[in-house]
DNA sequence: ACGAGAACCTGTTTGC
DNA sequence: TGCAAACAGGTTCTCG
Protein backbone atom coordinates (compact mmCIF):
# COMPACT_ATOMS: atom_id res chain seq x y z
CA UNK A 1 0.00 0.00 0.00
CA UNK A 2 2.30 3.09 1.13
CA UNK A 3 5.22 4.43 -0.09
CA UNK A 4 6.24 8.27 1.11
CA UNK A 5 3.40 10.11 0.27
CA UNK A 6 0.56 7.45 1.46
CA UNK A 7 2.46 7.83 4.75
CA UNK A 8 2.70 11.26 4.64
CA UNK A 9 -0.89 11.92 3.82
CA UNK A 10 -1.96 9.19 6.07
CA UNK A 11 0.14 11.47 8.93
CA UNK A 12 -1.33 14.53 7.57
CA UNK A 13 -4.78 12.90 8.33
CA UNK A 14 -4.05 11.92 11.65
CA UNK A 15 -2.49 14.88 12.89
CA UNK A 16 -5.41 16.84 13.58
CA UNK A 17 -7.42 14.10 15.09
CA UNK A 18 -4.76 12.99 17.28
CA UNK A 19 -2.72 15.96 18.19
CA UNK A 20 -3.62 17.37 21.92
CA UNK A 21 -5.45 14.00 22.43
CA UNK A 22 -4.96 11.99 25.56
CA UNK A 23 -4.88 7.86 24.73
CA UNK A 24 -7.59 6.81 27.26
CA UNK A 25 -7.67 3.03 26.74
CA UNK A 26 -5.64 1.21 23.89
CA UNK A 27 -6.69 -2.85 23.02
CA UNK A 28 -4.43 -5.12 20.68
CA UNK A 29 -6.11 -7.94 19.13
CA UNK A 30 -2.91 -9.97 18.69
CA UNK A 31 0.33 -10.45 20.24
CA UNK A 32 1.95 -9.99 17.00
CA UNK A 33 2.00 -8.21 13.32
CA UNK A 34 5.30 -8.76 11.24
CA UNK A 35 6.82 -8.84 14.50
CA UNK A 36 5.74 -8.85 17.98
CA UNK A 37 4.22 -5.63 19.51
CA UNK A 38 6.86 -3.78 22.59
CA UNK A 39 6.30 -4.93 25.52
CA UNK A 40 3.52 -3.00 28.12
CA UNK A 41 2.66 -1.55 24.56
CA UNK A 42 -1.12 -0.89 26.06
CA UNK A 43 0.30 0.26 29.60
CA UNK A 44 2.92 2.58 27.96
CA UNK A 45 0.60 4.07 25.88
CA UNK A 46 -2.38 4.59 27.64
CA UNK A 47 -2.48 8.08 29.77
CA UNK A 48 0.01 9.64 27.04
CA UNK A 49 -1.05 12.63 25.24
CA UNK A 50 -0.10 12.69 21.97
CA UNK A 51 1.64 16.00 20.66
CA UNK A 52 3.34 15.57 17.43
CA UNK A 53 3.17 13.28 14.08
CA UNK A 54 5.75 13.23 11.74
CA UNK A 55 6.98 11.02 9.01
CA UNK A 56 10.30 9.77 8.77
CA UNK A 57 10.96 7.56 5.44
CA UNK A 58 7.67 5.22 5.32
CA UNK A 59 7.34 5.41 9.13
CA UNK A 60 4.72 7.24 11.18
CA UNK A 61 6.36 8.42 14.35
CA UNK A 62 3.42 9.45 16.87
CA UNK A 63 5.14 11.80 19.58
CA UNK A 64 3.98 11.26 23.14
CA UNK A 65 4.14 13.40 26.21
CA UNK A 66 6.21 10.74 28.40
CA UNK A 67 9.62 10.74 26.10
CA UNK A 68 8.21 8.12 24.09
CA UNK A 69 7.89 7.88 20.53
CA UNK A 70 5.36 5.28 18.92
CA UNK A 71 6.59 3.97 15.38
CA UNK A 72 4.12 2.58 13.06
CA UNK A 73 5.46 0.80 9.56
CA UNK A 74 2.33 0.15 7.39
CA UNK A 75 4.14 -2.67 5.59
CA UNK A 76 1.61 -3.74 2.38
CA UNK A 77 -1.44 -3.42 4.08
CA UNK A 78 -1.18 -1.60 6.81
CA UNK A 79 -4.14 0.72 7.46
CA UNK A 80 -5.47 3.82 10.45
CA UNK A 81 -8.50 5.03 10.58
CA UNK A 82 -10.45 7.35 12.50
CA UNK A 83 -13.81 6.73 13.95
CA UNK A 84 -15.33 10.14 15.03
CA UNK A 85 -17.05 10.11 18.19
CA UNK A 86 -20.44 8.72 18.00
CA UNK A 87 -19.64 6.93 14.66
CA UNK A 88 -19.66 3.27 14.89
CA UNK A 89 -16.46 1.97 14.58
CA UNK A 90 -16.78 0.06 11.20
CA UNK A 91 -16.29 -3.67 10.49
CA UNK A 92 -12.66 -3.97 9.75
CA UNK A 93 -11.78 -7.74 9.51
CA UNK A 94 -8.28 -7.50 10.02
CA UNK A 95 -8.47 -4.76 12.96
CA UNK A 96 -5.45 -5.67 15.16
CA UNK A 97 -5.77 -2.86 17.06
CA UNK A 98 -7.85 -0.08 18.29
CA UNK A 99 -7.28 3.13 20.59
CA UNK A 100 -9.99 5.48 22.12
CA UNK A 101 -9.09 9.00 22.54
CA UNK A 102 -9.81 11.37 25.20
CA UNK A 103 -12.47 12.90 23.71
CA UNK A 104 -14.16 9.65 22.17
CA UNK A 105 -13.19 9.53 18.62
CA UNK A 106 -11.29 5.72 18.30
CA UNK A 107 -8.79 5.20 16.17
CA UNK A 108 -8.16 1.58 14.33
CA UNK A 109 -5.16 0.03 12.65
CA UNK A 110 -5.69 -2.74 9.92
CA UNK A 111 -3.14 -4.86 8.37
CA UNK A 112 -5.04 -8.14 6.22
CA UNK A 113 -1.17 -9.29 5.64
CA UNK A 114 0.40 -8.04 8.86
CA UNK A 115 3.68 -7.00 7.28
CA UNK A 116 3.26 -3.98 9.04
CA UNK A 117 5.08 -3.39 12.46
CA UNK A 118 4.79 -1.31 15.16
CA UNK A 119 7.77 -0.06 18.36
CA UNK A 120 8.05 2.42 21.07
CA UNK A 121 11.40 3.99 21.24
CA UNK A 122 12.41 7.01 23.46
CA UNK A 123 12.32 10.58 21.16
CA UNK A 124 15.91 11.69 22.08
CA UNK A 125 17.46 8.31 21.15
CA UNK A 126 14.95 7.59 18.13
CA UNK A 127 17.76 8.45 15.19
CA UNK A 128 19.99 6.03 16.83
CA UNK A 129 17.49 3.44 17.14
CA UNK A 130 17.52 0.46 15.20
CA UNK A 131 14.96 1.30 12.77
CA UNK A 132 16.35 4.58 11.71
CA UNK A 133 20.17 3.91 12.32
CA UNK A 134 20.50 2.76 8.56
CA UNK A 135 17.99 4.78 6.57
CA UNK A 136 19.44 6.92 3.54
CA UNK A 137 18.70 10.72 2.91
CA UNK A 138 15.12 11.92 3.15
CA UNK A 139 14.29 12.58 -0.61
CA UNK A 140 11.96 15.79 0.47
CA UNK A 141 14.87 17.11 2.94
CA UNK A 142 17.40 19.52 2.21
CA UNK A 143 20.51 17.68 2.22
CA UNK A 144 19.24 15.41 -1.16
CA UNK A 145 20.73 16.36 -4.24
CA UNK A 146 22.52 14.73 -7.32
CA UNK A 147 26.04 14.36 -5.36
CA UNK A 148 24.51 12.61 -2.64
CA UNK A 149 22.53 10.47 -4.73
CA UNK A 150 25.51 9.80 -6.99
CA UNK A 151 27.51 8.63 -3.82
CA UNK A 152 24.71 6.11 -2.38
CA UNK A 153 25.48 4.57 -6.49
CA UNK A 154 28.75 4.84 -6.63
CA UNK A 155 30.28 1.12 -6.70
CA UNK A 156 26.89 -0.68 -7.36
CA UNK A 157 26.56 -2.98 -9.99
CA UNK A 158 22.72 -3.61 -8.83
CA UNK A 159 20.58 -1.90 -10.82
CA UNK A 160 19.53 1.86 -10.33
CA UNK A 161 15.75 0.15 -9.75
CA UNK A 162 16.81 -1.69 -7.46
CA UNK A 163 19.08 0.94 -5.70
CA UNK A 164 16.45 3.19 -5.24
CA UNK A 165 14.68 0.79 -3.47
CA UNK A 166 16.98 0.25 -1.16
CA UNK A 167 15.87 2.47 2.31
CA UNK A 168 19.96 3.04 3.41
CA UNK A 169 20.42 4.69 0.27
CA UNK A 170 17.29 6.67 -0.18
CA UNK A 171 14.17 6.87 2.36
CA UNK A 172 10.56 6.32 1.53
CA UNK A 173 10.70 5.40 -2.50
CA UNK A 174 8.48 2.59 -3.73
CA UNK A 175 7.69 0.53 -6.34
CA UNK A 176 5.74 2.86 -8.00
CA UNK A 177 7.27 6.22 -7.63
CA UNK A 178 10.78 4.24 -8.56
CA UNK A 179 9.34 3.73 -11.80
CA UNK A 180 7.51 6.97 -12.39
CA UNK A 181 10.91 8.87 -11.62
CA UNK A 182 12.87 6.48 -13.26
CA UNK A 183 10.20 7.55 -16.70
CA UNK A 184 10.89 11.09 -16.08
CA UNK A 185 14.56 11.10 -15.63
CA UNK A 186 14.63 8.66 -19.02
CA UNK A 187 16.68 6.31 -17.30
CA UNK A 188 16.60 2.50 -18.12
CA UNK A 189 15.55 0.79 -14.63
CA UNK A 190 18.31 -2.03 -15.33
CA UNK A 191 21.05 0.41 -15.38
CA UNK A 192 23.66 -0.27 -13.19
CA UNK A 193 23.46 2.42 -10.36
CA UNK A 194 27.19 2.79 -10.08
CA UNK A 195 26.95 3.92 -13.80
CA UNK A 196 24.75 7.15 -14.16
CA UNK A 197 26.21 9.78 -14.52
CA UNK A 198 26.31 12.97 -12.95
CA UNK A 199 23.99 15.01 -14.92
CA UNK A 200 21.34 12.22 -14.89
CA UNK A 201 21.53 11.90 -10.78
CA UNK A 202 21.18 15.76 -10.55
CA UNK A 203 17.63 15.17 -12.97
CA UNK A 204 16.70 12.02 -11.11
CA UNK A 205 16.71 14.02 -7.63
CA UNK A 206 14.78 16.19 -9.43
CA UNK A 207 11.90 14.11 -10.91
CA UNK A 208 11.56 11.85 -7.62
CA UNK A 209 11.37 15.18 -5.56
CA UNK A 210 8.30 16.02 -8.29
CA UNK A 211 6.91 13.15 -8.54
CA UNK A 212 6.49 12.50 -4.44
CA UNK A 213 4.73 16.44 -4.23
CA UNK A 214 2.68 15.98 -6.99
CA UNK A 215 1.65 12.19 -5.28
CA UNK A 216 1.53 14.49 -2.03
CA UNK A 217 -0.60 17.18 -3.38
CA UNK A 218 -3.24 14.52 -5.12
CA UNK A 219 -3.63 12.61 -1.66
CA UNK A 220 -1.36 9.54 -2.65
CA UNK A 221 -2.05 6.69 -5.11
CA UNK A 222 -5.06 4.42 -4.09
CA UNK A 223 -4.75 0.72 -6.45
CA UNK A 224 -7.07 -1.02 -4.77
CA UNK A 225 -7.87 -0.73 -1.16
CA UNK A 226 -5.33 2.76 0.06
CA UNK A 227 -7.61 5.28 1.84
CA UNK A 228 -6.50 7.83 3.89
CA UNK A 229 -6.90 8.28 7.90
CA UNK A 230 -10.50 9.64 7.05
CA UNK A 231 -11.37 6.94 4.47
CA UNK A 232 -10.89 9.34 0.87
CA UNK A 233 -8.70 7.64 -1.54
CA UNK A 234 -5.99 8.99 -3.27
CA UNK A 235 -5.94 9.70 -6.99
CA UNK A 236 -2.16 10.21 -8.12
CA UNK A 237 -3.10 6.97 -9.75
CA UNK A 238 -4.57 8.67 -12.41
CA UNK A 239 -1.58 10.08 -13.51
CA UNK A 240 0.86 7.16 -13.87
CA UNK A 241 2.94 7.24 -16.93
CA UNK A 242 4.11 3.65 -16.61
CA UNK A 243 3.15 1.85 -13.59
CA UNK A 244 0.50 -0.52 -13.89
CA UNK A 245 0.47 0.34 -17.98
CA UNK A 246 2.05 -2.55 -19.71
CA UNK A 247 1.51 -2.36 -23.35
CA UNK A 248 0.24 1.49 -23.31
CA UNK A 249 1.62 3.91 -25.52
CA UNK A 250 4.66 6.26 -24.19
CA UNK A 251 3.00 9.17 -22.58
CA UNK A 252 6.15 11.44 -23.61
CA UNK A 253 5.85 13.85 -26.68
CA UNK A 254 6.80 12.21 -29.38
CA UNK A 255 7.73 8.99 -28.30
CA UNK A 256 6.37 5.95 -30.02
CA UNK A 257 7.20 3.83 -27.50
CA UNK A 258 5.08 1.13 -25.60
CA UNK A 259 5.55 0.43 -21.78
CA UNK A 260 7.07 -2.93 -21.43
CA UNK A 261 6.69 -4.94 -17.87
CA UNK A 262 9.87 -6.82 -16.60
CA UNK A 263 11.02 -8.52 -12.97
CA UNK A 264 14.13 -7.12 -10.77
CA UNK A 265 14.51 -9.05 -7.30
CA UNK A 266 11.00 -10.08 -8.00
CA UNK A 267 9.61 -7.03 -8.08
CA UNK A 268 7.35 -5.93 -11.56
CA UNK A 269 9.29 -2.52 -13.30
CA UNK A 270 7.25 -0.72 -16.01
CA UNK A 271 9.51 1.35 -18.39
CA UNK A 272 9.73 2.71 -21.98
CA UNK A 273 12.37 0.97 -23.36
CA UNK A 274 12.36 3.26 -26.38
CA UNK A 275 12.97 6.40 -24.20
CA UNK A 276 14.56 5.30 -21.39
CA UNK A 277 18.01 4.58 -21.65
C1' DA B 1 30.62 -8.70 -0.46
C1' DC B 2 26.87 -8.49 -3.37
C1' DG B 3 22.81 -9.58 -5.75
C1' DA B 4 18.90 -12.60 -6.85
C1' DG B 5 15.27 -15.09 -4.93
C1' DA B 6 12.49 -16.80 -1.31
C1' DA B 7 9.91 -16.00 2.73
C1' DC B 8 6.61 -13.67 5.52
C1' DC B 9 0.74 -13.34 4.99
C1' DT B 10 -3.94 -12.68 2.90
C1' DG B 11 -6.87 -11.08 -0.69
C1' DT B 12 -7.86 -10.21 -5.47
C1' DT B 13 -7.22 -10.78 -10.32
C1' DT B 14 -6.04 -13.55 -14.27
C1' DG B 15 -5.90 -17.49 -17.14
C1' DC B 16 -6.83 -22.09 -18.50
C1' DT C 1 -18.29 -21.39 -14.05
C1' DG C 2 -14.45 -23.09 -11.26
C1' DC C 3 -10.16 -23.66 -9.68
C1' DA C 4 -5.30 -22.71 -9.50
C1' DA C 5 -1.74 -19.73 -10.41
C1' DA C 6 -0.08 -15.21 -10.48
C1' DC C 7 0.21 -10.95 -8.44
C1' DA C 8 0.10 -6.95 -4.89
C1' DG C 9 2.14 -0.47 -2.39
C1' DG C 10 7.61 -3.78 1.79
C1' DT C 11 11.29 -5.70 4.26
C1' DT C 12 14.57 -9.28 5.64
C1' DC C 13 16.81 -13.63 5.47
C1' DT C 14 19.33 -17.25 2.89
C1' DC C 15 21.95 -19.02 -0.70
C1' DG C 16 25.16 -19.00 -4.49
Amino acid sequence: MPELPEVETICRGLTPHLVGQSVRRLVLYRADLRFAFPPHMAAQIEGAKIIRLARRAKFICTYLDNGQVWLTHLGMTGRYTIWPKGAAAGAERHRHLEATLDNGARLSYSDPRRFGYMDLVAADALAECRHFKHLGVEPLGRDFNGAVLRAGFAGRKTPVKNALLNQNIVAGLGNIYVCEALFRAGIAPKRAAGRVGAAKCTALVRHIRAVLKAAIQAGGSSLRDFAGAEGHAGYFQHQFDVYHRAGEACTKRGCRGRIKRIVQSGRASFFCPSCQK
